[in-house]
DNA sequence: CACCTCCTTGTAAGCGCTTACAACTTTGTA
DNA sequence: TACAAAGTTGTAAGCGCTTACAAGGAGGTG
């Protein structure tokens, strides 16, 4: 029965073990388990051939044997900004105390993740969280009706389960505060809201403010969320003759770049026009003024989700709660006095 | 031997594909592998059984049959700068045009990475890059006589094979252009060699400049890399009677820092002090003065760790390249007039 | 001293997939 | 029409591990 037992490091396995601590693959498995049933010189036999033998079990074996894998996938875009790094060291931190390795798949900046790659990832782990807008709808279902699936601040998909941070409340308090603090009367919203659902709702809440200040709903600047989307922007505003006296952007990286350009062009920010973003990256807290702009605990949402899986996976049931609350951080950008620059997390 | 054949989406295997389209399970295990043995009609009728029943293939009982796990493993410090997403994204990109699904650990601040964790990830990979100083040498040594490992920008470990940037002629490269083109006489290093194999180089570079312009080299300011490290730095150095006249730091998060303290605190950047960093990290971009700093080809370096370890996972001779070139971007924080704040990448 | 109980270890049956090999069909050719 | 050569499909033996169950041994009791 121990025809395997074939040498050298690479071909280590229990048998190996077994074989040169003179018991069954079942007592190695035992020890290596942790199981108490085995009796302390048998354990100490079995660790001395296991170090001996610089054995390492072989993950996929167990992984079929007691049907799990015993890991997380989770697929974000480009790990541009400090967002998604946030949220997946969330996610990490949060899988690895639930004793789960984490399989990372990144989409490529532009198109998506195809689904031959989607499927793949799909095919090694319990369950998986998908940042949205990245895989298309369809192979989303199919593997939702696979395994445990949650789409991480995407769009509503039917028969798929969705977690996000607050978006609507904190822009309108945001909005409110540019119209009511500042006495802000002609306000512009920079981002695409058929970009991503985020925007849509950050745009929202911008259109609820204003319209609870009684004052005209202009057109969204529909641009990205990059960097250079925010310099587009600044000189599409630029060369308007009634300019806006706030700019409410749909993230910093897009805030940062409008901020720049306007102070180079001349302008005062924020004596002539106040600017905000959306993330609160590290950049926003060293620019002068410092940008307003909003906190988001993305962090905790990586956390959320991994735990969230990990109860769907054990069939718990989980807890309803669906947005994370976020929180405006005002700065000098949109004509606070306070430079909270130096001010943490 | 179909009395497996269980149905449930959950519990769909190659058994009930088989089942449900009448043929063997080799047959389903060829068509989806793409074999070109396989009649049309049969291809088809796999097919439609395959979409009828959402079937996912499990990866771990295919890698247990084909004794390869197709997963690499990565291990870093948390996710702060743009550093580690950089290097994270070019491995990702590189692993997946490979075939290869990347696992990820992150390690918890501070305090490394335990033994078991590092176990368990080795156990589901077929090769692993770890980042210097997470991993204690014994647990790399006794994982690199069990599979590829490779260590990024770490100490030079005996059995280990390691890989990084560039260090000491940038570094050298960059204080020479401090002494040289900017006349300056009483630079000091801000940055800990001992903290990392990386700083020790660079640390290295500089003293190796200042050897060279016969200007005495001062102890450096040993503290971390983080940006309150920096802030502490740049106390200490206007605590001091004979202030410097530029600042070398070990990467850009403290410059940053530095910087900031130090035109708060009154002092004229450049004009009485230069100050640099190392990273090239986006917030460098837009402080004013811009910060002279060194671009890392990080996200190469990521990539070419993935497929180094292919090589050594199909067997191949790796090519003996060892580091990547850096190169020394200048703005105005060292002296220099060139804003070069928009240029990008 | 026989017998029962608890403790420890081994036996063996999978987990879901790949793949060498065998077996059966077709098709082509003499 | 017989037979060889392809072409196609099935059979079965693993891959390395977990775990229910069986079996053996040690100790205790009547």
């Amino acid at each position: 029965m121990a025809a395997h037992a074939s040498p050298g490091p690479a071909g280590t396995t229990i048998y190996s073990v077994a074989d040169a601590a003179g018991v069954s693959i079942a007592t190695v498995s035992r020890v290596l388990a942790g199981s108490q049933v085995v009796s302390q010189r048998t354990r100490d036999k079995v660790l001395a051939a296991v170090d001996r033998l610089d054995y390492t079990p072989s993950a996929s074996a167990r992984s079929l044997a007691v049907r799990q894998h015993e890991a997380l996938g989770l697929v974000l875009p480009e790990l541009d900004g400090p967002y998604f790094s946030e949220l997946l060291m969330g996610f990490e931190e949060a899988a690895a105390d639930l004793g789960l390795s984490v399989v990372l798949s990144l989409a490529d900046r532009g198109r998506g993740l195809d689904a031959t790659r989607f499927q793949r990832l799909a095919a090694g782990v319990d369950g998986l969280a998908v940042l949205g807008g990245i895989v298309d709808d369809e192979a989303l279902r199919r593997t939702a009706r696979q395994k445990p699936l949650l789409v991480v601040a995407g769009a509503e998909t039917p028969g798929v389960d969705r977690l996000s941070a607050e978006n609507v409340t904190s822009s309108t308090e945001l909005t409110s505060h540019l119209l009511g603090t500042h006495g802000r009367t002609a306000p512009v919203f920079v981002g695409d809201p058929d970009i991503a659902p985020d925007v849509r709702q950050r745009h929202d809440g911008f259109v609820a403010a204003l319209e609870a200040h009684d004052v005209a709903v202009p057109e969204p600047l529909r641009v990205g969320l990059r960097e250079s989307d925010g310099v587009a922007a600044a000189e599409l505003l630029l060369a308007r003759h009634a300019r806006p006296d706030a700019v409410v952007c749909a993230n910093d990286e897009t805030a940062l770049a409008v901020l720049d350009r306007l102070v180079d062009a001349g302008l005062d920010v924020p004596g002539e026009v106040s600017v905000t973003g959306w993330d609160d990256i590290m950049t926003a807290r060293y620019v002068r003024p410092g940008l307003t702009t909003v906190r988001q605990p993305v962090r905790e949402l990586g956390a959320l989700v991994a735990r969230r899986l990990h109860e769907r996976i054990t069939g718990v049931d989980p807890a309803p709660q669906d947005a994370l609350a976020t929180r405006v951080v005002l700065r000098g950008s949109c004509g606070c006095p306070g430079d909270a620059r130096r001010t943490r997390p």
